[in-house]
DNA sequence: CATGAATGAGTATTCATTCAT
DNA sequence: TATGAATGAATACTCATTCAT
């Protein structure tokens, strides 16, 4: 029954994805020590033992999260976006507009962004992929960075350290949206202004 | 003959504030959950017993955790700092070159700063306090740039969503303090000019 | 597919009485704080981990053991006993007759009443039920000794104080057959004669 | 120094009678696994390794406890009672009235009575001697009951379950001495009654 | 000798993982 | 395949015992 088959697979792919989507939000909020396997199914809605017949253990249920995180579109975007024959001003903008209005809309891309970032901060052992990718987005800001202190729209100051401040923000008000009941979301302006010069003060030159 | 009254209490008060410093910098790295006091006795130096003498729970170490960093003079500096006969600009500078000295050398500063930013994230309930220290912080920060608003010397924008932010940025930079193993601090002037206007800008007006 | 849920709850609620009435003979003979949950586990023959999912901890499931005692159909069969048209002389033999056969052939029994009594003598806190309980068993045993003064076959005293004395001497006997290796177990007349008045003696007025 | 090394010891000597004699009633109502040594310390009034001068562990001060209620007088007294020239009635009055009496008046008797008997009952492995000297008051007292049992006054049945019966009612009263709030305490009567017939029933014969 | 702070072996409790249904 | 009851290794917590003062 080759058709009973393919539905088969299909089942068990959309369950996979279930549990690794909903798995993001609950890990980003709890941390890894701080879910319990227990808790973690019934926000599913699935069976403890479900879990297991996707995924070995807690630990590999989580390197399996940074899998999908770090296979998003994320870098093909920045890559897309860098290659556009756009002032670096204007590529910074495009980029905090397109980060911000997600952030805003979307808890699991800010819990993918949280999730990252203490990734990247913890240098956990069992995730290995991410310093390249996580590097990568870097040394394409990097380089809209370069582009636009060139062009005297971005503030001086090394460009990985200007990147990492950038992201960090970033990470900041991921970090607000996921927790915080009452806070004020800052604007794409506000995060631009992290790398940007302040318009005003250029205007007068 | 019993030891002298005053020498054991003595002794009690600094075994009790060893393991609360020690444990501010441990709970700061490893959350709550992920948080052994097995482990944590031997971070201390202590038995893990001896923990239990001072502390009924490792819940109540934790809570006391903040009594602690609550306690602390932050706010009376932040006090006398909104004062001085300064401008907001200089106010803000100071502030910032206090503050990132202090991350930079202190450890447990750092993790003071992550741990009270954390609890006002995550508002756990067996925090009181924080919320009136936190929010009296952010109101004095709020003053000067208000201040800071009318002396043109700080940019536009919610005073509220500005001390968040300058607030977030610290937390920022003692997360990466503590947890990151290579990074770029960025410095005083960084720090400031989440508040402050670019001088050049400025100077050209 | 999950288990019917009629099958899970029947499940549960065949572990939960098996813990519960294995329990009952163990903390008869060690008593909460000479009772280890690690050995009773083993005992009941079951994972330590299964008895807190029935039980949120060791104090609770002690004080569910007499929610099962207390819910017992002693005060029910007293009742009966009390209403038949009998002389309390017969009433007090049967009584007699039925808690010391039933002493002699069950642990659980025995371990019962050793409890209740200690429980009852110690009023522990948190066992609400029993003070009302015990009570009643002791108000239908007096309504029969009155009975029996009236009579003329019980001996003179207080009712109450002869109903204390004559369960005091049940829990005597319960004891023995717990922990004693060596000892004689009274007769069911040895028992009755607490409150009964001498045969002979009677006889011969 | 002679004179300082007597007075050492006298004080010694204060010390440890001090520590077993208030040591009895704490094991008496809480039982060997439920005393705890720092409470049972702070209720004594000493430090906690005081008593480790004087005693190796919990468990060698538990069994000098014993050494210590076995050297009682109680058989010496028994035995003086039994070469008496009265009639076992009268002996069994004396006997039981001395009892009662101090069972009113004296916690610390009834908590060795609630000891020795449960020892007696557990046949707890360090306690040796006591099987002897239990057996011993019981050995006497079946003397007194055969006596009886010749003379008419002591109702038929094996005289070792008679005397097994009476101690038991002994510390059954001991028991609600030392735990029961509100009881009635039996009179010597009702403690003699155990073994003798009924008064009336006898002078009618 | 007396103390009570410190210790770690022992006990209670939790939770990731397994497995019969 | 899906379930959740059962498990025991890991973790939190207690308490008899030691030891510096």
């Amino acid at each position: 029954m080759p058709k009973s088959q393919e539905r088969c697979q299909e089942i068990r792919e959309e369950t996979r994805s279930k549990i690794l989507n909903e798995s993001i939000l609950y890990f980003a909020k709890n941390g890894f020590a701080g879910t319990k396997i227990s808790e973690l199914a019934k926000h599913i809605g699935i069976g403890q033992g479900t879990l297991y017949i996707y995924f070995k253990s807690k630990e590999e249920l989580f390197s399996e999260i940074f899998a999908l995180i770090n296979s998003s579109k994320e870098i093909e975007e920045l890559n897309n976006l860098i290659r556009l024959p756009l002032s670096a001003k204007r590529k910074i903008r495009k980029l905090s507009n397109r980060i911000m209005t997600r952030l805003m809309q979307d808890d699991i891309y800010a819990a993918k962004v949280v999730l990252n970032t203490q990734m990247m901060l913890e240098q956990k052992d069992f995730v290995f992929a991410e310093t390249t990718y996580q590097s990568e987005i870097y040394q394409i800001t990097e380089k809209i960075i370069k582009q636009g202190q060139k062009e005297g729209s971005v503030v001086e100051g090394l460009p990985v350290k200007l990147a990492d401040y950038y992201w960090g923000v970033v990470y900041l008000y991921a970090l607000k949206k996921l927790f915080a009941t009452k806070y004020k979301m800052i604007s794409e302006e506000d995060l631009s202004r992290v790398l940007l010069k302040d318009e005003r003060g250029n205007r007068l030159i």
